[in-house]
DNA sequence: GCCAACGTTGGC
DNA sequence: GCCAACGTTGGC
């Protein structure tokens, strides 16, 4: 079990969005990043990752779960992009802001302050659990 | 809206 | 294979 985090701009696909998809999920298209996309391909069916919203908002706004692995990106015919399906699976009962997430010294190396411009990154177990913590989330899914 | 960071492209 | 030019991302 891995865990991830998945960067969106609110006003092009937001939280609202991603739940109103269901347990279908949708696919996380339009990645034209190479290490973000070998992120993906990384991932399995059933790894747990955070969905944030970028540009507005800044923060960690729930947990969604990757419910199909990497297949080809159907928004482009150019055979190197592949994507994820990822589906809602709850929210974070207390959105955690990047500026909190900058705050913690225990979060100091995660990708969202290294990789500032990565848009589909890796999160370490302890990062994970330390930013369910934060956002009050008692019982994360794992 | 600005601009820094950084990834990609293309000429050589 | 280097590197300058250029485009995009994303925080502020």
């Amino acid at each position: 079990m891995a865990f991830w985090l998945f960067k969106s701009e609110p006003f092009k696909w937001s939280w609202d969005h991603q739940k109103a998809k269901g347990e279908l999920g949708e696919q996380w298209d339009g990645i034209r990043n190479y290490q973000a996309r070998n992120n993906m391909r990384a991932m399995k069916l059933g790894d747990k990752g955070f969905f944030y919203h970028s540009n507005e908002g800044l923060e960690v706004v729930g947990i969604v779960e990757v419910c199909q692995e990497v297949h080809p990106d159907t928004t482009t015919e150019d055979a190197r992009w592949e994507c994820v399906d990822i589906k809602a699976v709850c929210d974070m009962p207390k959105p955690v802001t990047l500026k909190d997430v900058k705050a913690n010294p225990a979060l100091s190396n995660m990708a969202l302050v290294t990789s500032m411009r990565l848009s589909v990154q890796p999160v370490t177990e302890d990062e994970y659990l330390e930013v369910c913590r934060m956002g009050n989330l008692s019982d994360p899914p794992r």
